[in-house]
RNA sequence: GCCUGGGUAGCUCAGUGGUAGAGCAGCGCACUCGUAAUGCGCAGGCCGUGGGUUCAAUCCCCACCCCAGGCUCCA
């Protein structure tokens, strides 16, 4: 027979011959690194027979797909030695992840894995891999399949789901496994004990494993319902050598030290005292000053961009909260209610957009006004269930740089456009400029406005998206019920995505609270609103940019953006003079005195993340210079006139 | 809310059923220095909080608070 090669080759192989057998014919050193074989464009094991004609690509641990089937036969491994250590432990789903894999698992009369039995567990993995077992592909009916895994509940339930209706209740990642819909099972088997119901493929046997590491316990609830049991899930990374699991390894590392919590406190910036509560932040000076930079460029752009500010209170009386629906809709994200003696109820507020609608509806608003931008730095407060407050990315108590515009219906689409521009224009200059859109649409069910209305917002939306050259990611289904959304993800230096501003059209509260205003026709109209917040919260996007810049922030958000540095005492009011000209051009510097050595200074001050460190001298003393030590920078530059920077970092440093 | 791990000096961490240690930071003194750690000394702790077991608890048990990683949820 022949076959086909990805380089539009072909080859001549005898009938019978596998995967394997085409590797092994190509060369020594690809069947040394096969681990699978595309076949077809499907995914299959060497042990594959070929038949003529087929297109054949082999794969290699060192690509994407090879990795995918290392971390799939490891996480089997690591199946079958938590079934040998724990004899009657019950497994369910153990997919290939990205970066790793996991494996879920239910031990008998409810033992739980400790981070101790991790290194047991590997061990024993270490073993199975020393066998070199092979992974052997069997094929059986769905009741076979069923009594071969008679003991093994979950399993039992995934065949279930695969034998009735299509994707019955089958979780998407066990579904990516798994044929749906089938008539058979496929089960791999190796050792004499051990089977596991899978689609596979997986490598030809576990000696071509080992490069891997177990990392942490964690509970998963079963299919990922809470109302279902939780189970023990093993999470691990799996990679084709030595070298390259160091390196995600380092990797790992790397994203820690970009942690925004422990740059927070390494830079001093913000903390979260136990007294006040999970979730509640304080900002220390230099941390407040980072965030009132922030602050007072946003609220500069947005006046530019002609909203009008507006404040409002931190509670209310239930009865806004009633009108607007979020007694019923987010009940669960509030703090409980401060009940007077007089039996009145007050909430925290967990949105601005209730007290933002009461300033609309102050009075009779005219067509002329719109549309009405109303901009506010909100604070509410969300009561987060506790497991899930997380830095400053998520808090209970957050400030939302929160607009809501209030527009006539034939204004939506220039004005989503309009926004979407504003938003995307203040982000890049935050220093993030690689976007994507997310377009979630109409949720299934009972969604508020009509069918006509959502695919008009929708359109609007896309148009908006399209204008600006974005890509746009459709999240089918995921809107909220009041209106569509569209939200702006950012890709940060490590390549990692965050979900930054949202703009989300509402068809309901306008309607709930009645809002109107007179039109030309000197008829009454009903607005549309927007809301839109562009950091989303403050103290996210404070996060986001930490981690993103891993601390060392652009200059004109640097909290010191400038340290003075006398090399010796006598050289102390030159110094003074040159922080004080610094400072009197409206940069934030810092003098320190020279009781430690120069070395010692400087390095303190590098690890501060200093964008500037000054050093002055006998030769600036003399020439009026100073020496200019520029973070990131290679060799320091000796002899800069003052005045020269004065100019260059009043331009860098000041928005 | 649930699972696993943790909370010891400002920070990072060691340690033990007989009430505690290191490094860095801090303070003092000396050093006065041209680009990433000067030396010596001192001080610093209700061992997260509350209960229990014990002659004795920082250590063992229980509850709660807080933190980390997950699950669910989300800006």
């Amino acid at each position: 027979m022949t076959v086909r090669l990805p380089d539009g080759s072909q080859r001549v192989l005898p009938a019978g011959a596998t995967a394997g057998d085409l590797a092994a014919a190509i060369g020594r050193r690809l069947a040394a690194d096969a681990v699978a074989a595309d076949l077809d464009g499907q995914l299959v094991d060497l042990a594959t027979v070929l038949h003529d004609g087929a297109e054949v690509a082999i794969v290699t641990a060192a690509s994407d797909a090879g990795r995918h089937v290392l971390r799939h036969s490891t996480a089997h491994v690591l199946a079958q030695a938590v079934t040998s250590l724990w004899p009657g432990a019950k497994y369910a789903i153990g997919p290939a992840i990205e970066g790793g894999f996991y494996y879920d698992f239910e031990l008998p009369g409810g033992v739980r894995f400790t981070d101790d039995d991790l290194a047991r567990i590997e061990d024993e993995m270490r073993r199975i891999i020393a066998q070199d077992q092979r992974f052997v592909r069997e094929e059986h009916s769905i009741d076979e399949g069923l009594a071969l895994f008679a003991d093994q509940p979950y399993k039992c339930e995934i065949i279930r789901g695969l034998s009735g209706p299509a994707g019955a209740g089958l979780g998407a990642e066990a579904a990516g496994d798994m044929a749906v819909g089938a008539t058979s099972v496929s089960v791999y088997r190796n050792g004499e004990q051990f089977v596991d119901l899978c689609l596979g493929p997986h490598v030809p046997a576990t000696g071509r494993l080992g490069h891997f590491a177990l990392q942490r316990v964690a509970g998963a609830y079963w299919r990922g319902d809470e109302k279902r049991p939780q189970l023990q899930r093993i999470y691990g990374t799996a990679w084709e050598s030595e070298a390259a699991l160091a390196e995600h390894l380092e990797h790992l590392e790397e994203a820690e030290k970009r942690d925004h919590r422990r740059l927070g406190a390494e830079l001093d910036l913000f903390s979260f005292p136990g007294e006040i509560g999970s979730g509640l932040a304080i900002f220390h000076p230099r941390g407040g000053t980072v965030r009132r930079v922030m602050e007072d460029y946003s609220r500069k752009r947005h006046e530019a961009g002609g909203y009008q500010f507006v404040y409002t209170p931190h509670i209310t009386k239930e009865d806004l909260l009633d009108t607007s629906g979020h007694l019923v809709t987010f009940a669960e994200g509030m703090y409980p209610p401060m009940e007077l003696d007089d039996g009145q109820r007050y909430y925290l507020k967990p949105m601005n957009c209730p007290f933002h609608i009461l300033v609309f509806r102050s009075r009779q608003r005219s067509y002329r006004e719109l549309p009405l931008r109303l901009f506010e730095l909100g604070t509410v407060y969300r009561y987060e269930k506790s497991g899930v407050v997380h830095g400053l990315s998520r808090v209970r108590g957050m400030t939302q740089d929160d607009a809501h515009i209030f527009c006539a219906g034939d204004q939506v689409a220039a004005e989503l456009s309009e926004v979407l521009g504003f938003v995307l224009d203040v982000l890049r200059d935050f220093g993030l400029d690689q976007f994507y859109l997310e377009l979630s649409t109409r949720p299934e069910g009972k969604a508020f406005g009509s069918d006509e209305e959502w695919a008009q917002a929708t359109e609007a939306l896309e148009a908006a998206a399209a204008e600006h050259h974005l890509d746009l990611v459709i999240d089918e289904g995921g809107g909220a019920f009041y209106g569509p959304k569209i939200s702006v993800q950012v890709t940060d230096a490590i390549g990692r995505h965050w979900q930054v501003s949202t703009i989300q059209l509402d068809f309901q509260l306008p309607q709930r609270f009645g809002l109107e205003y007179v039109g030309a026709d000197n008829a009454r109209h009903r607005p549309v609103m927007v809301h839109r917040a562009l950091f989303g919260s403050v103290e996210r996007f404070l996060a986001i940019l930490l981690e993103h810049y891993a601390g060392a922030l652009p200059t004109w958000l640097a909290p010191v953006q400038a340290v003075v540095l006398p090399v010796r005492d006598d050289h102390g009011t030159y110094a003074a003079g040159v922080a004080d000209r610094l400072r009197r051009a409206g940069l934030r510097v810092e003098l320190e005195v020279a009781d430690e050595p120069l070395g010692a200074r400087i390095r303190k001050r590098k690890l501060e993340k200093v964008p500037y460190v000054l050093v002055v001298g006998d030769d600036d003393v003399a020439a009026g210079t100073v020496g200019v030590n520029r973070r990131g920078g290679g060799d320091p530059e000796r002899g800069v006139l003052l005045e020269e920077l004065v100019a260059s970092m009043s331009a860098e440093g000041i928005r």
